[in-house]
DNA sequence: TCTGGTTGTCTATAACAATAGATAAATTGG
DNA sequence: CCAATTTATCTATTGTTATAGACAACCAGA
């Protein structure tokens, strides 16, 4: 991607750390850092931006607090994690196997399940009537250790009734619905929006306040072409791009 | 979409009034308006939000300056535009096509056009050596008037050297396609990203500072499979949604 | 071991953001 | 027309953000 030097403004209603914050956090993989993943010293970043060097180091304080570089003192400021994570939609779309060949380790990890009748826009999606029991998981997907999405998914309570456990135990969409019987699902449909991210997900995302998410909302169906599971998801958009066809 | 009660957050280097812009842009489609299409009076907002009325003021008026809303002394402040545009992502993506039924008047405006050569990425895009010439086209593109996206695309300069003035007469990028020879052509691949607006674009969009654009970088190709338009546009977040499969 | 480069910490000041309260001006409905 | 509702404007105060300068602590290499 061809890299937008980014500016900075003042009186934007974003602090100047911040947006310098984002800044860096934006131009990790372009010539900002050089191959040993050092950023350049927070004097050189200072007159950069054309800011006071103090204004770089909170920058700075809120991307190590995020765990996207580290500082030691008299050495300099270094690069935790530089790729970025791509993530591929389309008829075949799973969490893990999108991932394979990016990232060692890959998991899931269940928050939060419960029962719950569903609102029109939810019933709308898996084709059942409004107020039918609906069974909620909210869950954290990790690569490497680093959560990269948050997940809500929604499925018929009257065929999946019991996945929350299944899930639990196997740590997976595919494999708990394979337990219930969907052998195999496609992605009927995926709808993509960008927005700040909310408390609760900057908090399971270990991102801070004002960083970006990139929400897919969208509905798998078995091959019947039933609807199965809908899910809201969150990704940290800083770690991911989403991908339609190709390679 | 289920709507996120978006909370805000103090010393987070964003301010309040930026945050609660955000949040009432955000809920413009939900519960917030009544179907004039008014918002809750200044005093209940601040309550809402739990902050000074002045605080809340200081968002509508930044609101006010992008167009989103209109404050009446006596009457109230109200909505302009509500409906977000869904912009769908597949083999036969299209502009305007794609926003038919969702918007009286679409229009693309060339900004600017160049030649230049092609740095690596976008040679391996277009599949041609690095340094080639290539065309760059600069656009804005329009739905009633409203300004929804902002794109750059590349063409080969041998194939299509003279198309800055064919689409400049046409205002199509399928138009001018079609005069050069291209008479249909298909999406290869589209990834997405959103991160916080350049300055640019943020300008031409009518978006103010600290505002999210969705990206996408694509790849359309002949129907002999030739790349042969490379582009990255720049959507505002809040006025379109994308869309990949379904209705 | 010394030197230059780098991050860490401290103090002080100026600019901006948020709160608080009061009052004016415009609109709507009775 | 009057009263209630709502936005517009003003003053004052407090807390947060950004700037400025100085110096300490630490590291790497000569």
């Amino acid at each position: 991607m061809t890299v937008q030097s980014e500016q900075i403004e003042r009186q934007s209603g974003i602090a100047m750390w911040r947006q310098i914050a984002d800044a860096i956090r934006a131009g990790l993989a372009g010539p900002l850092v050089d191959a040993d993943g050092k950023l350049p010293p927070e004097k050189v970043l200072a007159e950069r931006f054309g800011v006071n060097r103090h204004t770089v180091r909170a920058a700075i304080r809120a991307l190590a607090h995020e765990g996207v570089v580290q500082s030691h003192q008299g050495r300099g400021t270094f690069v935790r994690r530089k790729r970025r994570l791509t993530y591929p939609i389309g008829q075949r779309t799973r969490f893990s196997q999108g991932l394979e060949g990016q990232a060692a380790n890959r998991s899931t990890e269940l928050l939060a399940h419960g029962r719950e009748q569903a609102p029109a826009d939810i019933a709308r999606a898996l084709d059942i009537e409004t107020g039918t029991g609906v069974v909620r998981l909210e869950s954290v997907g990790l690569a490497d250790g680093v959560p990269v999405s948050r997940a809500t998914y929604w499925f018929d309570a009257e065929r999946f009734g019991t996945i929350a456990d299944v899930f639990a135990r196997s740590g997976s969409v595919t494999r708990a619905l394979a337990q219930l019987g969907v052998t195999d699902y496609v992605r009927a449909w995926t709808r993509i929006e960008a927005r700040h991210g909310a408390v609760d997900d900057l908090d399971h995302l270990r991102l801070s306040p004002g960083a970006i998410v990139l929400v897919t909302e969208a509905v798998n169906a078995d091959m019947d072409g039933r609807p199965v599971q809908y899910s809201l998801t969150r990704f940290a958009a800083d770690r991911v791009s989403l991908q339609v066809g190709g390679d």
